[in-house]
RNA sequence: GCGAGUGUCGCCAAGAGGUCAAGGCCCCGGUUUGUGGUACCGGUAUACGUGGGUUCGAUUCCCAUCACUCGCCCCA
């Protein structure tokens, strides 16, 4: 019986890699000349951090995480960037370091939801946490480096949209979470279970609920319209206004999405979503982000307000692959081939060849001149080092280069000295 | 958790109630025993997801089951 992968963790194979490679890369470099630095933390953390920094009425937390226990500790593969990386801002004390500190962070995120297109248990994403300034040049900083990030990947901007909405002060919210009791109290029967679920745990979640009859309903009764209103009287609406401002002036182009309520519960005031145009069927959202100034404090931390981002490496994986195929093609991985029948000649002229910087294969049986020939090529090295028994005699080596089929005989001692040149 | 679709070799893919289940790619060998890429010839493989049922006979029909995929939901 074979063994098969966990449904939902798929691998990533050699063909795939490069372009891992590339995402990942241009996504550090980009995020590093803004000034962030990696963050490295775990996969696995206390479960307790995620019920508390995700919050517990949310999918995330209620049906979605990976738990195990171990010696009555529970603990959670990490469903997404943040809470680990505010646990430990706090638990390294980089609340002490000089301000603003500027993460970022990148690897495999676990969530127990049903696969499908966009969509793995096992996925990565890449993010950045901007911590310890409150303004609103902070949030655009945030908002223009992941449009920066984007540009490096080469995505058309016109495959994106940026959505950017105000959730309010916590105060906001509260008054919002009455106002949604006081106007869903008579209609209890007419709403799904989850609804009645959020209205006693997290009432401004029913904004997300997708449910027709809900969805119709919140119309009639005008509730995102009532929390646009209480958030535009509210303490967080001038950050907010000046945000836009200089997203305006900065030629950032959005939209006001006043439906958009993201579905962690510790997002503050400006949340913001990058969707793609087309292509990823539903999963569209490749790009989510906010700030979250309570988070800290409520994980224990020195209150410090923070922005941040993460993108959804999968998805943007398949928009480069769709529209820059070419960006992604694997380079010959193999420089020179070396074969020999001296086995021990032909790994040191390796070893000798990649300290030189070349990537280098070796023939590891023998065989007549053209198999290995004929390995070279499917290879795709560009230049063969060959030894047969007459050069082997000889002390030499042939150098053949595979393009054009030209070759030459080198003494065994000139080797270096002609690939240094290479 | 709910709904839909698909399951034939490593990959792609024909097929039909009944002799050996096409073909292509890949891989291996040969023509070319020390010179690759092309061409031609040949070869390897426990391939009809699994378990029942209908039938003289099922890979083909039916049922169930599993897996994968897609959608809902949710999110990145």
């Amino acid at each position: 019986m074979p063994i098969n992968a966990v449904k939902g963790m798929p691998d990533i194979l050699p063909v795939d890699s490069a372009a891992w490679q590339q995402i990942e890369q241009a996504f550090t470099e980009t995020v590093s000349r803004a000034g962030y630095g990696l963050i490295r933390p775990p996969l696995l953390e206390n479960t307790e951090l995620f019920e508390r920094g995700v919050g517990d009425s949310t999918d995330i937390v209620t049906k979605e995480m990976f738990t195990i226990e171990r010696e009555h500790r529970r603990m959670t593969l990490r469903p997404e960037g943040t809470a680990g990386v505010v646990r430990a801002f706090i638990e390294h004390g980089l609340s002490r370091r000089p301000k603003p500190v500027r993460l970022a962070y990148l690897g495999p995120m676990f969530r127990y939801e049903r696969p499908q297109a966009g969509r793995q248990r096992q996925f990565h994403q890449a993010g950045v946490e901007l911590f310890g300034v409150d303004s609103a040049a902070a949030d655009v900083e945030v908002i223009q480096l992941a449009m920066a990030v984007i540009r490096a990947w080469q995505i058309p901007p016109e495959r994106c949209v940026l959505s950017v909405n105000n959730v309010g002060t916590p105060e906001d919210r509260n008054t919002f979470s009455e106002a949604i009791r006081a106007s869903l109290a008579s209609f209890d029967h007419k709403i799904c279970p989850d609804c009645r679920a959020r209205l006693i745990k997290n009432p401004i979640r029913v904004l997300d609920c997708k449910v027709d009859s809900c969805k119709s309903l919140y119309g009639e009764l005008k509730l995102s319209e009532k929390l646009a209103e209480i958030v535009a009287d509210g303490d967080s609406q001038p950050a907010f206004e000046q945000t836009c401002l200089l997203l305006g002036d900065l030629a950032i182009t959005y939209t006001l999405n006043s439906g958009l309520v993201r579905g962690l519960d510790y997002y503050t005031r400006t949340v913001f979503e990058i969707t793609a145009t087309s292509g990823l069927g539903s999963q569209n959202a490749v790009c989510g982000g906010g700030r979250y100034n309570q988070l800290v404090a409520q994980l224990g931390g020195p209150p410090t307000p923070a922005v941040g981002f993460a993108f959804g490496l999968e998805r943007i994986l398949s928009l480069c692959n769709e529209f820059n195929r070419e960006a992604f093609c694997l380079k010959p991985a193999v420089d020179i081939f070396v074969a020999s029948d001296n086995a021990s000649a032909a790994l040191q002229i390796a070893e000798m060849l990649r300290n030189l910087g070349k990537f280098v294969t070796v023939a590891l049986e023998s065989k007549p001149i053209g198999k290995w020939l004929e390995q070279a090529n499917k290879q795709g090295a560009t230049t063969a080092l060959l030894q047969g028994e007459n050069e082997r005699a000889a002390g030499a080596w042939i150098i053949k280069d595979l393009q054009s089929g030209h070759q030459q005989v080198y003494e065994h001692s000139g080797l270096q000295h002609y690939f240094s040149s290479q």
